[in-house]
DNA sequence: CTTTCATTCATCCAAAAGGTTGACTGACGG
DNA sequence: CCGTCAGTCAACCTTTTGGATGAATGAAAG
């Protein structure tokens, strides 16, 4: 009953996006393209193995693909989960547009009730 | 130096977005517009404590803002901050396309290259 | 066969994060 | 004067997270 199955959790993607090394990586990528493992190492002053994490991290949110091609695994970014979060902040800002509609509906009302009272 | 002094930093409003429970609390706060940390923490199974360091974290990154009326501290949501995560959002795409044109002219520069060769 | 190579897996560690409980603050109503 | 009340501060605990390091994998090259 999933809306959409691919769609990925906002949760997992907003916990990828919230640490600046793996945005780097995402930059890093959305400039140069595909690259493998070790080149994105090559960026970075930590070990291969935290940049292996850090892509596992990114590769759960949906944020990054992979194509292996036996012991080359070539990474790509991939924009598209992080519409979800564009749509989060979108429904927010329409919870809060929405109350605030209630109340100018409610102020108004109060003004023709007034009138109302006026006149009776 | 700095492009726009009030700029929030987008880590910390990534971080502060990144906690389900915080955006929660966003997400009350939208819909019920101000609100006292007492009545937050009474829509919630955390301790009031927890609910206070959540506030400070949200008004650290900017998405809350605290108006103290003595001992009540009335907190609202404050969506502006979450513009910075769209504007990252759309500098990554926009280098990724940068990328995808650059690639496309090297492609036809390419082709013309080999007429001018059949031509010499 | 043995070495090489690109990457992951398995541990381990320190720091940060989310949570709890208890003490503190300081105007206000008795 | 004294307790109440809304909220923070301080300490502590546990889980998560980012990182390092070393072993394992397993085709391909020699």
């Amino acid at each position: 009953m999933a809306k959409r199955p691919e769609t990925h959790d906002l949760n997992a993607i907003l916990k990828a996006a919230s640490d600046p090394t793996r945005r780097d990586i995402l930059t890093l990528l959305a400039q140069e393209g595909p690259l493998k493992v070790g080149d994105i190492h090559a960026r970075f002053d930590i070990s291969l193995n935290a940049v292996s994490k850090h892509i596992k991290v990114l590769e759960r949110a949906g944020l990054v693909r992979r194509r292996c091609e036996w012991r080359e695994h070539l990474i790509d970014v991939q924009l598209v989960p992080l519409a979800e979060v564009d749509r989060w902040f979108r429904d927010l800002r329409s919870i809060w547009e929405m109350r605030l509609d209630a109340l100018d509906r409610v102020i108004t009302e109060g003004k023709r009730d007034d009138r109302t009272d006026d006149a009776s």
